[in-house]
DNA sequence: TTTAAATAGGACTAATTTAGTCCAATTACT
DNA sequence: AGTAATTGGACTAAATTAGTCCTATTTAAA
């Protein structure tokens, strides 16, 4: 069902729920886990990857914990997915040289390259804040495609 | 990494191809293998879920085979991706109703049913004949948001 | 200075999903 | 009839994802 990973799912919950928490003090592995119902290792893996990407900053030690390395204004949805899942492309071929066997695929590539490029800038035009509450207004996103011929 | 299917990817390029050949005759599941280098059984499942989602229409028999069912200038690749993978969406909650068990999770709804929708709108606006070749000039898909608040 | 509470790193296992194969039945042209 | 094709579905293998656990390190506080 072309869908991102329940990890990454988890990870937007978790990153929500730190911004939400306020950035005045560090939060807990163990806090987060019992805030957001996701099972506390679960977090812990999570919270580490996202705080070694610099999403986190994160503490040690006792009354050590996590915080937002930036505002939840200029963290993106994709800068959380690219952490968790690696760059955003909804074909292989799109990110790296094309190494692919089929002899066709090639011939999609350029094709493929703009739509991830689409959904790609879409994921960074969201930014964190705007998950943290749900009623916001009904507006919509649209999409406007310059060039008709793709 | 957040990617379609293999064998969606496959069937874009099985329909791409059979676009390519063009539409005067019907094509064989095994013709279509050997064009694409895809492994005969893959293809033959393939062909099966495009037909019986009437993408592409079959005759069985001798000097049987399968066409597009439409013109390659309206059939769209997120057709092709709902026929094999299902609905197009990032995050499971946003297609049917919400029954996730995470209490953060159904705050951050609204947010990705807009950005799911943004997707699936990039992936209507691209038509199948719009793959067949790759030098086709280089428009590049802007994405204009209306609304900023999300 | 010891202890407790936290992150860091990584190995490992289980579960789920995806990919691929195969067989028997049906259809239709020659 | 015979052959060449699709149809439908069961089944297996492979790959990926999810989840758990252990040990080391760091740091604040008692």
């Amino acid at each position: 069902m072309m869908r991102i990973n329940k990890l990454t799912d988890y990870s937007i919950i978790i990153m929500t729920e730190i911004a939400a928490m306020g950035s005045t003090k560090v939060h807990t592995a163990k806090e987060i886990a019992k805030r957001t119902n996701i099972p506390l290792p679960t977090v812990t893996r999570l919270l580490k990857k996202l705080s070694s990407d610099k999403l986190l900053t994160s503490q040690r030690g006792s009354q050590g914990g996590y915080a937002l390395a930036e505002s939840s204004t200029t963290i993106s949805i994709a800068s959380i997915i690219e952490s968790i899942e690696g760059p955003i492309a909804l074909t292989e071929c799109s990110t790296n040289e094309c190494a692919c066997s089929y002899e066709s695929k090639c011939s999609v590539e350029v094709p493929w390259q703009k739509i991830n490029k689409t959904v790609k800038s879409a994921l960074e035009e969201i930014k964190l804040n705007e998950m943290i509450h749900s009623n916001h207004g009904n507006e919509l996103l649209t999409l406007s495609i310059d060039g008709g011929n793709l």
